[in-house]
DNA sequence: CGCAGGCCCTGGTAGC
DNA sequence: TGCTACCAGGGCCTGC
Protein backbone atom coordinates (compact mmCIF):
# COMPACT_ATOMS: atom_id res chain seq x y z
CA UNK A 1 0.00 0.00 0.00
CA UNK A 2 2.23 2.56 0.96
CA UNK A 3 3.48 4.24 -2.57
CA UNK A 4 5.58 7.57 -2.93
CA UNK A 5 3.18 9.73 -1.28
CA UNK A 6 2.77 7.74 2.03
CA UNK A 7 6.45 6.99 2.14
CA UNK A 8 6.95 10.69 1.70
CA UNK A 9 4.83 11.68 4.16
CA UNK A 10 6.92 9.45 6.89
CA UNK A 11 9.97 10.39 5.83
CA UNK A 12 8.86 14.39 6.18
CA UNK A 13 7.64 13.01 9.79
CA UNK A 14 11.29 11.08 10.49
CA UNK A 15 12.89 14.61 9.31
CA UNK A 16 11.49 16.21 12.36
CA UNK A 17 11.67 13.57 15.11
CA UNK A 18 14.31 12.00 14.68
CA UNK A 19 17.48 14.51 12.94
CA UNK A 20 20.00 15.26 15.47
CA UNK A 21 19.27 12.11 18.03
CA UNK A 22 21.79 10.52 19.41
CA UNK A 23 20.82 6.15 18.95
CA UNK A 24 21.56 4.56 22.69
CA UNK A 25 19.59 1.21 21.89
CA UNK A 26 18.29 -1.60 19.39
CA UNK A 27 16.24 -4.34 19.77
CA UNK A 28 14.88 -6.72 17.33
CA UNK A 29 11.96 -8.67 17.89
CA UNK A 30 12.13 -10.72 15.03
CA UNK A 31 14.48 -11.68 12.50
CA UNK A 32 12.33 -11.42 9.32
CA UNK A 33 12.62 -7.39 9.56
CA UNK A 34 15.99 -7.23 9.27
CA UNK A 35 16.69 -10.35 6.87
CA UNK A 36 18.00 -8.06 4.09
CA UNK A 37 20.91 -7.03 6.81
CA UNK A 38 23.14 -9.97 5.91
CA UNK A 39 25.75 -9.73 8.66
CA UNK A 40 22.72 -10.35 11.24
CA UNK A 41 20.80 -8.66 14.47
CA UNK A 42 23.98 -7.98 16.76
CA UNK A 43 25.98 -6.51 13.15
CA UNK A 44 22.82 -4.31 13.25
CA UNK A 45 22.75 -3.02 16.78
CA UNK A 46 26.56 -2.42 16.36
CA UNK A 47 26.21 -0.04 13.34
CA UNK A 48 23.68 1.72 14.61
CA UNK A 49 24.15 2.48 18.80
CA UNK A 50 26.17 5.33 19.80
CA UNK A 51 25.61 6.72 15.58
CA UNK A 52 23.89 10.12 15.15
CA UNK A 53 21.04 10.47 12.62
CA UNK A 54 21.86 13.16 9.90
CA UNK A 55 18.94 13.36 7.58
CA UNK A 56 15.97 11.54 6.53
CA UNK A 57 15.85 10.71 2.57
CA UNK A 58 13.93 8.74 0.25
CA UNK A 59 14.01 7.32 -3.52
CA UNK A 60 10.91 6.07 -4.48
CA UNK A 61 9.18 3.86 -2.12
CA UNK A 62 12.66 3.32 -0.07
CA UNK A 63 13.42 5.59 2.70
CA UNK A 64 17.37 6.04 4.37
CA UNK A 65 18.72 7.35 7.19
CA UNK A 66 21.86 8.94 6.98
CA UNK A 67 24.45 8.47 10.04
CA UNK A 68 27.35 10.60 10.84
CA UNK A 69 29.37 7.27 10.52
CA UNK A 70 28.87 7.53 6.73
CA UNK A 71 26.51 4.29 7.10
CA UNK A 72 22.65 4.90 6.69
CA UNK A 73 19.52 3.20 7.85
CA UNK A 74 18.03 1.66 4.49
CA UNK A 75 13.95 0.56 5.52
CA UNK A 76 11.27 0.09 2.57
CA UNK A 77 7.86 -0.63 4.76
CA UNK A 78 6.41 -3.61 1.55
CA UNK A 79 2.81 -3.78 2.53
CA UNK A 80 2.18 -2.90 5.42
CA UNK A 81 5.65 -1.56 7.41
CA UNK A 82 4.98 1.23 9.59
CA UNK A 83 7.50 3.34 11.19
CA UNK A 84 6.17 4.83 14.39
CA UNK A 85 7.62 7.84 16.95
CA UNK A 86 6.09 6.74 20.37
CA UNK A 87 7.34 7.18 23.95
CA UNK A 88 9.64 4.24 25.19
CA UNK A 89 6.83 3.11 28.04
CA UNK A 90 4.02 2.80 25.02
CA UNK A 91 3.04 -0.81 24.74
CA UNK A 92 4.11 -3.26 22.22
CA UNK A 93 1.80 -4.35 19.69
CA UNK A 94 1.79 -7.71 18.20
CA UNK A 95 3.48 -6.52 15.16
CA UNK A 96 6.25 -4.31 16.43
CA UNK A 97 9.30 -5.84 14.66
CA UNK A 98 12.17 -3.39 15.85
CA UNK A 99 12.85 -0.37 18.24
CA UNK A 100 15.18 2.06 18.27
CA UNK A 101 15.58 4.32 21.37
CA UNK A 102 17.58 7.27 21.64
CA UNK A 103 20.37 8.55 24.17
CA UNK A 104 17.67 11.97 25.05
CA UNK A 105 15.19 9.35 26.52
CA UNK A 106 12.45 10.84 23.90
CA UNK A 107 10.53 9.15 21.58
CA UNK A 108 11.58 5.90 20.21
CA UNK A 109 11.81 4.72 16.33
CA UNK A 110 9.71 1.58 16.13
CA UNK A 111 8.88 -0.69 13.11
CA UNK A 112 5.66 -2.29 13.04
CA UNK A 113 5.02 -5.03 10.70
CA UNK A 114 2.24 -6.57 10.09
CA UNK A 115 2.61 -8.57 6.94
CA UNK A 116 6.50 -8.38 6.69
CA UNK A 117 7.03 -8.12 3.20
CA UNK A 118 9.11 -4.99 5.25
CA UNK A 119 12.38 -4.07 6.73
CA UNK A 120 15.82 -2.47 7.77
CA UNK A 121 19.00 -2.74 6.65
CA UNK A 122 22.16 -1.05 7.18
CA UNK A 123 23.89 0.08 4.24
CA UNK A 124 27.81 0.59 4.51
CA UNK A 125 28.59 3.81 3.40
CA UNK A 126 24.84 4.60 1.96
CA UNK A 127 24.68 8.16 3.38
CA UNK A 128 24.64 9.80 0.03
CA UNK A 129 22.58 6.88 -1.99
CA UNK A 130 23.00 3.60 -0.19
CA UNK A 131 24.31 1.24 -2.96
CA UNK A 132 21.51 -1.48 -2.73
CA UNK A 133 18.91 0.67 -3.90
CA UNK A 134 21.35 2.42 -7.11
CA UNK A 135 19.17 0.63 -9.65
CA UNK A 136 16.39 2.26 -8.16
CA UNK A 137 15.52 5.18 -10.70
CA UNK A 138 14.54 8.75 -9.90
CA UNK A 139 11.00 9.42 -9.14
CA UNK A 140 8.36 12.17 -10.93
CA UNK A 141 9.44 14.41 -7.82
CA UNK A 142 13.67 14.35 -8.22
CA UNK A 143 15.08 17.30 -9.95
CA UNK A 144 16.87 15.38 -12.16
CA UNK A 145 14.02 13.12 -13.42
CA UNK A 146 14.47 13.08 -17.25
CA UNK A 147 11.54 12.81 -18.58
CA UNK A 148 13.07 12.42 -22.10
CA UNK A 149 14.76 9.33 -21.01
CA UNK A 150 12.10 8.24 -19.50
CA UNK A 151 10.50 8.37 -23.04
CA UNK A 152 12.84 6.52 -24.49
CA UNK A 153 13.78 3.94 -22.40
CA UNK A 154 10.04 3.65 -22.14
CA UNK A 155 9.56 3.24 -25.62
CA UNK A 156 12.59 0.42 -26.00
CA UNK A 157 10.13 -1.82 -23.74
CA UNK A 158 8.29 -4.55 -25.21
CA UNK A 159 5.84 -4.87 -22.67
CA UNK A 160 2.46 -3.17 -21.21
CA UNK A 161 2.34 0.02 -20.07
CA UNK A 162 1.12 -0.86 -16.46
CA UNK A 163 4.08 -3.29 -16.02
CA UNK A 164 6.48 -0.59 -17.10
CA UNK A 165 4.85 2.12 -14.93
CA UNK A 166 5.36 -0.44 -12.13
CA UNK A 167 8.99 -1.34 -12.70
CA UNK A 168 10.84 0.63 -10.24
CA UNK A 169 13.86 0.85 -12.23
CA UNK A 170 11.99 3.08 -15.14
CA UNK A 171 10.04 5.15 -12.85
CA UNK A 172 9.97 4.69 -9.11
CA UNK A 173 7.59 5.10 -6.51
CA UNK A 174 4.54 4.40 -8.26
CA UNK A 175 2.19 1.22 -7.00
CA UNK A 176 -0.64 -0.88 -8.04
CA UNK A 177 -2.65 2.15 -6.78
CA UNK A 178 -1.23 5.57 -7.84
CA UNK A 179 -0.57 3.45 -11.46
CA UNK A 180 -4.32 2.93 -11.91
CA UNK A 181 -5.16 6.16 -11.21
CA UNK A 182 -2.56 7.81 -13.57
CA UNK A 183 -3.46 5.70 -16.19
CA UNK A 184 -7.56 7.02 -15.69
CA UNK A 185 -6.32 10.84 -15.62
CA UNK A 186 -3.67 10.05 -18.92
CA UNK A 187 -6.45 8.63 -20.63
CA UNK A 188 -4.41 5.41 -21.44
CA UNK A 189 -5.31 1.92 -21.60
CA UNK A 190 -3.32 -0.38 -18.72
CA UNK A 191 -2.31 -2.84 -21.05
CA UNK A 192 -1.01 -0.32 -23.96
CA UNK A 193 2.17 -1.37 -26.34
CA UNK A 194 4.94 0.93 -24.16
CA UNK A 195 6.58 0.72 -27.94
CA UNK A 196 3.72 2.66 -29.47
CA UNK A 197 4.05 5.40 -27.07
CA UNK A 198 4.28 8.94 -28.40
CA UNK A 199 5.71 12.25 -26.78
CA UNK A 200 2.82 13.07 -26.08
CA UNK A 201 0.94 10.00 -24.54
CA UNK A 202 4.23 10.09 -21.99
CA UNK A 203 3.79 13.73 -21.31
CA UNK A 204 -0.10 13.10 -20.65
CA UNK A 205 1.36 9.80 -18.38
CA UNK A 206 3.98 11.53 -16.47
CA UNK A 207 1.11 14.55 -15.90
CA UNK A 208 -1.30 11.80 -14.45
CA UNK A 209 1.43 10.12 -11.78
CA UNK A 210 2.53 14.03 -10.79
CA UNK A 211 -0.78 15.00 -10.02
CA UNK A 212 -2.72 12.07 -8.83
CA UNK A 213 0.67 11.96 -6.38
CA UNK A 214 0.88 15.69 -5.33
CA UNK A 215 -3.01 15.65 -4.06
CA UNK A 216 -1.83 12.22 -2.69
CA UNK A 217 0.78 14.10 -0.38
CA UNK A 218 -1.40 16.91 -0.18
CA UNK A 219 -4.17 15.33 1.72
CA UNK A 220 -1.49 13.02 3.69
CA UNK A 221 -1.10 9.96 1.42
CA UNK A 222 -4.31 7.11 1.05
CA UNK A 223 -5.56 4.89 3.78
CA UNK A 224 -8.07 1.81 3.14
CA UNK A 225 -7.58 0.79 6.46
CA UNK A 226 -5.10 0.96 9.57
CA UNK A 227 -2.27 -0.23 7.75
CA UNK A 228 -1.20 3.29 6.04
CA UNK A 229 -0.61 5.81 8.95
CA UNK A 230 2.12 8.94 9.32
CA UNK A 231 4.71 8.80 12.17
CA UNK A 232 1.95 9.81 14.60
CA UNK A 233 0.16 7.17 13.88
CA UNK A 234 -2.69 9.20 11.53
CA UNK A 235 -4.11 7.80 8.52
CA UNK A 236 -4.39 9.84 5.12
CA UNK A 237 -7.80 10.87 3.49
CA UNK A 238 -7.21 10.45 -0.25
CA UNK A 239 -9.13 7.56 -0.70
CA UNK A 240 -12.16 9.35 -0.80
CA UNK A 241 -10.31 11.16 -3.65
CA UNK A 242 -9.69 8.26 -6.00
CA UNK A 243 -11.41 7.93 -8.94
CA UNK A 244 -10.91 4.32 -9.79
CA UNK A 245 -8.99 2.34 -7.61
CA UNK A 246 -11.12 0.23 -5.46
CA UNK A 247 -14.43 1.29 -7.00
CA UNK A 248 -15.30 -1.79 -9.81
CA UNK A 249 -18.92 -1.12 -10.71
CA UNK A 250 -19.00 2.58 -9.87
CA UNK A 251 -19.17 5.38 -12.23
CA UNK A 252 -16.54 6.97 -13.64
CA UNK A 253 -15.91 10.94 -12.12
CA UNK A 254 -15.81 11.73 -15.72
CA UNK A 255 -18.21 10.16 -17.91
CA UNK A 256 -20.64 8.22 -15.52
CA UNK A 257 -19.34 4.54 -17.48
CA UNK A 258 -19.10 2.00 -14.61
CA UNK A 259 -15.58 0.96 -13.57
CA UNK A 260 -14.52 -2.10 -14.79
CA UNK A 261 -11.76 -4.48 -12.58
CA UNK A 262 -9.62 -6.89 -14.41
CA UNK A 263 -6.93 -9.00 -12.95
CA UNK A 264 -3.80 -8.77 -14.19
CA UNK A 265 -0.17 -8.95 -13.35
CA UNK A 266 -1.78 -11.54 -10.32
CA UNK A 267 -3.40 -8.02 -8.94
CA UNK A 268 -6.39 -6.19 -9.65
CA UNK A 269 -6.25 -3.27 -12.15
CA UNK A 270 -9.63 -0.66 -12.19
CA UNK A 271 -10.16 1.63 -15.26
CA UNK A 272 -12.82 3.28 -16.82
CA UNK A 273 -13.82 1.61 -21.17
CA UNK A 274 -15.19 4.66 -21.93
CA UNK A 275 -11.97 6.84 -21.15
CA UNK A 276 -9.21 3.96 -21.28
CA UNK A 277 -10.83 2.15 -24.04
CA UNK A 278 -8.84 -1.16 -25.28
CA UNK A 279 -5.77 -0.84 -27.82
CA UNK A 280 -6.06 -2.63 -31.08
CA UNK A 281 -2.70 -4.12 -30.59
CA UNK A 282 -2.66 -4.94 -26.69
CA UNK A 283 0.67 -6.29 -24.99
CA UNK A 284 -0.33 -8.42 -22.20
C1' DC B 1 19.84 -9.39 -21.40
C1' DG B 2 14.79 -8.58 -21.17
C1' DC B 3 10.66 -10.16 -19.64
C1' DA B 4 7.16 -12.95 -17.03
C1' DG B 5 5.72 -15.38 -13.24
C1' DG B 6 6.30 -17.44 -8.55
C1' DC B 7 7.05 -16.63 -3.93
C1' DC B 8 7.21 -14.48 0.56
C1' DC B 9 3.46 -13.19 4.55
C1' DT B 10 -0.82 -12.33 7.64
C1' DG B 11 -5.43 -10.71 8.78
C1' DG B 12 -9.89 -9.89 7.11
C1' DT B 13 -13.74 -11.56 4.70
C1' DA B 14 -16.71 -14.34 1.71
C1' DG B 15 -18.77 -18.66 1.18
C1' DC B 16 -20.26 -23.18 2.52
C1' DT C 1 -20.20 -21.89 14.35
C1' DG C 2 -16.10 -23.26 12.24
C1' DC C 3 -13.71 -24.33 8.54
C1' DT C 4 -11.47 -23.27 3.87
C1' DA C 5 -10.34 -20.33 0.06
C1' DC C 6 -9.19 -16.15 -1.45
C1' DC C 7 -7.54 -11.37 -1.49
C1' DA C 8 -4.37 -7.38 -0.70
C1' DG C 9 0.70 -6.66 -3.34
C1' DG C 10 6.42 -4.78 -3.59
C1' DG C 11 10.48 -6.62 -4.69
C1' DC C 12 13.59 -10.33 -5.22
C1' DC C 13 14.66 -14.49 -7.58
C1' DT C 14 14.51 -17.86 -11.18
C1' DG C 15 13.83 -19.61 -15.62
C1' DC C 16 12.89 -19.07 -20.38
Amino acid sequence: MPELPEVETVRRGLESWVVGRQISAVEVLHPRAIRRHVPGVSDFRNALIGRRVVGACRRGKYLWLPLDSGDAVLAHLGMSGQLLMLEPSAPAGPHLRVRIAFDDDGPELRFVDQRTFGGLSVSIGGADLPPEIAHIARDIFDDRFDEAAFHTALRRRRTGLKRALLDQSLISGVGNIYADEALWRAKLHYARATETMRRPDTTRLLDGVRSVMASALEQGGTSFDSLYVNVNGESGYFDRSLAVYGRRGEPCPRCGTPIRRESFMNRSSYFCPHCQPRPRHPHW
